[in-house]
DNA sequence: GCCCAACTTTAACGTAACGTCAAAGTTTTT
DNA sequence: AAAAACTTTGACGTTACGTTAAAGTTGGGC
């Protein structure tokens, strides 16, 4: 007969029913975000269904990929005494906030795509190119200032306009 | 007259020049991705127009968010003697390895992105909602078993379908 | 009551790519 | 020669845990 009995598991149980680690509990705890209802004769953390509940809203913010100190003050709001209205009203800022910056992501990762599609371009033109790389210059891309092998950084060690371009 | 007059220069000029910070550069000569050409008599680090060049290679690709081990990698295979052709061959499988996963990652955000404002279209039901967050239960939300208050974790205790949805 | 498997405890190191001091030495400028 | 500017190595801090390790606890069967 243990404490855990009158509806408490311990932290094993807790982290299965939210589908993430003991680790990651323990680590929250260490980070303020969750604290067991209480201890075990032995020292083990109980938890109740809220504190189940607490952690679901936690691991549902970070899937929104927000760092824990913000999740902290996220999930602090909660205990503000406020009516849901001024909450919602709070917690739509945060939300918008990280809105704003997920689409600077996906506008960040499209142009990353654009770069690399463009240096794979240029990369093909060189693929039946049989000079050796040592050789440091490629004559003909030179003679024919096309996006051959002196525009791609790999191969030539001087710097030319298109390889300047790449980074823009 | 030191000996960086012969056209090599110190660490705070190269860093500047690739447009990167002197800390960094000494982190990647622990990575063994750059070294310099010699040293100074008084022990200060002095590259080549080469060097700075290949520091640009690095950051060119850092730009693409590979990560360092794997561009080590990328720039040791110029040292591979081969023809411009294998090498572009060898170098185009990471390039379109990356590109997948940059794909992977726009596809990624773009679903962070749908679950917020999903969370937010809720959330904004509950604006004009005057219950206090202690009591827990919206008897409102309840009855008309809308998507308002208890859909959102950060509201009720009890999780509802509308909340696991969120995580879907 | 005893034993064993399964679980939990705290502690501590490792990760990636640098930022940021700190204290001491070097180069360059005045 | 002094001062300003630069560089050196070294080491701790960052984020969100994963991964041992050594020792203690629980739960169930006998």
């Amino acid at each position: 007969m243990s404490k855990c009995d009158d509806g408490l598991m311990h932290i094993g149980k807790l982290a299965k029913e939210a589908g993430t680690t003991t680790r990651t509990v323990r680590y929250y705890e260490d980070m303020g975000l969750i604290y067991p209802e209480c201890r075990s004769s032995g020292g083990f953390r109980c938890y109740s269904h809220e504190q189940l509940t607490r952690l679901r809203m936690i691991l549902s913010l970070k899937e929104m990929e927000f760092d824990l100190e913000h999740i902290k003050v996220i999930i602090d709001k909660r205990e503000q005494n406020k009516t849901a209205g001024e909450l919602a009203h709070d917690i739509l800022e945060d939300l918008n906030e990280r809105l704003r910056e997920v689409e600077e992501q996906i506008e960040h990762y499209k142009h990353i795509r654009k770069t690399l599609t463009q240096t794979i371009a240029s990369i093909c033109a060189c693929l039946p190119c049989d000079l050796r790389v040592e050789e440091r210059l490629c004559p003909a891309c030179q003679t024919l200032n096309q996006p051959t092998c002196q525009s791609v950084p790999f191969f030539h060690s001087t710097p030319t306009a298109e390889t300047l371009e790449l980074k823009l």
